[in-house]
DNA sequence: ACTTTGATGGCCT
DNA sequence: GGCCATCAAAGTT
């Protein structure tokens, strides 16, 4: 990946994120599953009314950076999008583990489950906060080039119910049929790519 | 200093 | 499908 990537527009940039690498220390897989937050105007949103608190703030720099925050005791994996200024983010749902299965199993206790879900995925990657702000094209965190992907189906975003109109946005991508989607959800609609 | 709130996961029926 | 453990971050007093 170039840093051009990453400056493509949120929504476009989910499409190609899909397929792509993403790995810690030569641990990960293919991106099967994101969604979109897309900052100021969408409620579902940690950045919606431009919120700029100390967790935010890595969301209102340039893009192609790691916003990871907590939840319930957990990890969720963000790539911040652009333009720069403006406080969007993608997180990362779901991957097909390619390399370092046997570091995964150990950290997530089990040998199945390892990386279908944003908590999960992080465990198994060995992600915290103290990656928050780490570059995806200069850190031992990257994203780099995967499979091709035929088709992406589009859904509502996962987990968000108390967000009014924002619950039903058609933000979350994911590689059509693939067995690692975090959960299995009917599509909108699909995209041929 | 105290209270509320989840972009979850695991286990249950 | 539902319940709830759990804790950091943010909001409130």
């Amino acid at each position: 990946m170039d840093r051009w990537f990453f400056e493509m527009p949120t929504l476009e940039l989910c499409l190609h994120l899909l397929g792509k690498e993403l790995t810690l220390d030569g641990v990960g897989g293919y991106i099967v599953e994101v969604e979109a937050y897309m900052g100021p105007e969408d409620r579902a949103a940690h950045s919606y009314g431009g919120r700029r608190t100390p967790r935010t703030e890595v969301m209102f720099g340039p893009p192609g950076k790691a916003y990871v925050y907590t939840i319930h005791g957990h990890h969720c994996l963000n790539v911040v999008s652009g333009p720069e200024g403006v406080p969007n983010a993608i997180l990362i749902r779901a991957l097909e583990p390619t390399r370092g299965v046997d570091k995964m199993i150990e950290r997530r206790g089990r040998d199945y489950d390892l990386t279908n879900g944003p908590g999960k995925l992080c465990q198994a990657l060995g992600i915290t906060r103290q990656h928050n702000g780490w570059d995806f094209l200069d850190s031992p965190l990257r994203i780099s080039e995967g499979i091709p992907v035929k088709t992406v189906a589009v859904g509502h975003r996962i987990g968000i119910e108390n967000t009014g109109e924002a619950r039903w946005y058609p933000y979350r991508f994911w590689i059509d049929g693939n067995e690692h989607v975090s959960r299995p959800r009917k599509a909108l609609k699909k995209i041929q790519l």
